[in-house]
DNA sequence: AATTTACGTTACGTTCCAGTTTCGTTTCGC
DNA sequence: GCGAAACGAAACTGGAACGTAACGTAAATT
């Protein structure tokens, strides 16, 4: 939404663009070290090396500042997959998957999951995040796979960001087990492929 | 695992059970309405009509009362199912198990989300609950069924443990959208039942 | 009755963090 | 060069919540 820019001093020290970007990064540091709750402006600042007001200066508070972040955030595109090869195809980006939410995503949900309590306007915010993070997923081993000639049911791409993130969240968070391989092909073999492929 | 009883006093005025619960309650009340980390052992004590220090006499802090609050909590039962129709059955249990997510379980999961950074005893504590809850759960539709001659894939109760509660809050959460309805049907129709019953 | 402990109330001191202000310095546009 | 605004450092105020201690009272054991 707002990013903090005005829209013309024109007179005076500008702002250092620099900065803008140091902030915006060492906040999603702190984000996914100690999550939303813990997280402190002095904090971000300290990280970013950088003085309080600067932030202040950019961000009305917390809520703000991590939104920035969060839009900020370039998420990692999914690999490349083998045309072809379904199976091959869903494993590699149900790993990538796994990876990309233990190591960073979660401090994201949990700020998601704190912050939509007091500020309905940040957890809109995230969602509209995450769902375009999940679009950008969703495309790629789909098309590389229909354009293989294969056959999958209607709405797979929906169906599989419906449910492969769902169940990763769940077994990582609800049952603190790690996303290991024979987890991942337990996921695609029991799960996923037959709903993608049912006729 | 400690309910900050002691072995045997024996002697002087003994702890008043009823304030026992009173405080549990009101801790659950409070982790529903605010979350976690607003939680404060003030409005604990107020909510439960009840002194600041007969709660520190009970519990040494936040997290240890957190997790006795969820220990105490009984979960709701599921409802009974009609026998003979496993799509009535799985529709009613989805329905029941929506609502209580909606209701009271997430503030439990935000608890644990938090609590997980700092606190890894209260993170295995909440865990070990969900387990109960959802075994608890994914008993009685599909004893019915079974009784009924409904034919299962190996291993049905697990796969629905590991499925259901994971796209219903996947939808709460992070697409911020009700289960109502039309989503409950989509869930058994073309993500359960395939499963459930594929051959 | 004497003792021991729980209880509520109230009042603390502490810590943490928010958000602001001040001040001296720096960097820009004009 | 001059003014305006950003910058860092630091100090500051205020609030919220923690956890503890002191008091008088209530309830149990012996």
């Amino acid at each position: 939404m707002s990013d903090g820019r005005r829209p013309a001093p024109a007179r005076g020290r500008p702002r250092d663009a620099g900065r803008d970007v140091a902030i915006l990064e060492a906040t999603l540091l702190v984000l996914t070290e100690v999550g939303y709750d813990r997280l402190t402006i002095d904090a971000v600042a300290a990280r970013a090396g950088v003085g309080k007001p600067t932030v202040y200066r950019r961000y009305p508070g917390k809520a703000a500042l991590v939104a920035a972040a969060v839009e900020h955030r370039v998420p990692g595109t999914p690999p490349a997959t083998p045309p072809g090869d379904l199976r091959a195809a869903l494993l590699l980006t149900v790993r990538w998957l796994a990876d990309q939410i233990a190591e960073q995503e979660i401090g994201l949900l949990g700020a998601l999951f704190t912050g939509m309590r007091n500020d309905p306007g940040l957890a809109a915010e995230m969602r509209r995040i995450l769902r375009r993070d999940e679009a950008a997923m969703t495309e790629e081993p789909f098309r590389s796979a229909v354009e293989s000639g294969e056959w999958l049911v209607p709405g797979a791409a929906e169906l599989f960001a419906e449910i492969a993130p769902a169940v990763i969240v769940h077994r990582l968070i609800f049952a603190g087990r790690p996303c290991d391989q024979p987890f991942l092909e337990h996921l695609v073999d029991d799960v996923l492929l037959p709903l993608l492929q049912r006729r």
